[in-house]
DNA sequence: AGCGTAACCGGACTTTACCCCGCCTATATT
DNA sequence: AATATAGGCGGGGTAAAGTCCGGTTACGCT
């Protein structure tokens, strides 16, 4: 009763708890590899850990969310690399040559991992994929603002990143056919992130 | 065995899977009104209709299959006005202000369908949209092209329309929840209006 | 009009996502 | 170390998506 309040890490994930999480993760991948996303169902990754199915929905919610938390998975590395990597990814260069590192960057992120991402997708869901991109479009609207494009009154900038994000990953999450991207994935990722380049470059320099 | 191969009309839908389409479509609306496209099960329609489930899935393929059709056929109308409809959507303007007027039309129309436009999204299936906004996209393109801002050889207009196609459809589409769009519809549509001229007015501007 | 065929219709069947709730274990406290 | 308890665990249960196939009906041809 000393304590007032503390309110310490509300809700530190149990040790076990954290240990499952890991497997069904590292099952997931597993699955996926050996057989297709389209094959990874939640009783067969239960199955397959050696847990129960009740324990699967616990920790991911619905099938998308296994999906969700493999693509957060990864995404942390790549993140990595932009705040802390080697420029023009990573921070040192002019913020236009970062912003342009970064489109090529994303679009060959999400062409490694068209098959996750799209999985992650989820039409039921109440928000699709809110959380989706956050650190995607922070960064992009933190390059943007960096490159003073705020200057001008007239420009949202959080809507500007807003599109921007959507124009990097609508193209592989919703335009593209997946044959596409398995049969001429370079092609696809040279024309998209030229594409991004020129882009970037018309919304810069434009004044 | 006279006519030689006269592949005529391939395929004429016969004229009571055409009024069953009709129908179908129409208790899907009904329901979708009445409770929320997250309430309209594959059984439930065809009960509604008086159809069995068989004929369900063999119009529409699929859940998400409903949902496409019924924006196909919203969508028809909007066509209409753009295509000839009065000025600065319908032709007859500078290829500027219609690529403007376009993309506020087509927040809007997303806005208003919202839920219908989500639902018909689906992480299951090979090609999630891969025909979902082919108008769009190549209306954009057309314009883009009227505009002559292929004149930069750098520059690959098919990409740039894919790119802005999904600077249109992707905030609405996948980053910006539910609630907010409910909530807030006419300021989201106000933003992203404005948000959709400026980065229109530097793609175009610059040089 | 009568006939052959292709397409359609319906509903039973299978699979899978997702819910529920009683049992059990990890962790903090004494 | 014993105990209390929050939270994790498991697997059976429900509902809905999607498949299949035998029976039926609309349309083209003669």
């Amino acid at each position: 009763m000393s304590q007032p309040v503390t309110w310490g890490p509300p809700h530190v994930e149990r040790a076990d708890a954290a240990r499952n999480r890991r497997l069904l993760l590292v099952t997931a991948r597993e699955i996926i590899a050996g057989q297709g996303a389209g094959q990874l169902t939640m009783d067969g990754l239960a199955d397959r850990a050696g847990l129960g199915k009740g324990t699967v929905f616990r920790r991911f919610g619905t099938r998308a969310g296994i999906f969700q938390a493999l693509l957060d998975d990864d995404e942390r590395d790549f993140q990595e690399q932009v705040l802390a990597g080697s420029p023009p990814l990573g921070p040192g260069a002019p913020a236009l040559d970062r912003l342009i590192a970064y489109g090529r960057a994303r679009i060959d992120f999400l062409i490694g991992h068209r098959e996750i991402a799209r999985a992650a997708l989820d039409g039921r869901e109440r928000v699709p994929a809110g959380s989706q991109t956050p650190m995607s479009q922070e960064h992009i609207r933190f390059l943007l603002r960096e490159m003073s494009l705020g200057a001008d009154p007239k420009t949202d900038l959080d809507v500007l990143a807003i599109q921007l994000t959507a124009a990097l990953d609508g193209p592989l999450l919703l335009y593209l056919s997946s044959d596409i991207l398995t049969q001429a994935a370079p092609q696809v990722s040279e024309r998209l992130g030229r594409g991004w380049e020129d882009l970037i470059q018309r919304v810069s320099r434009s004044r």
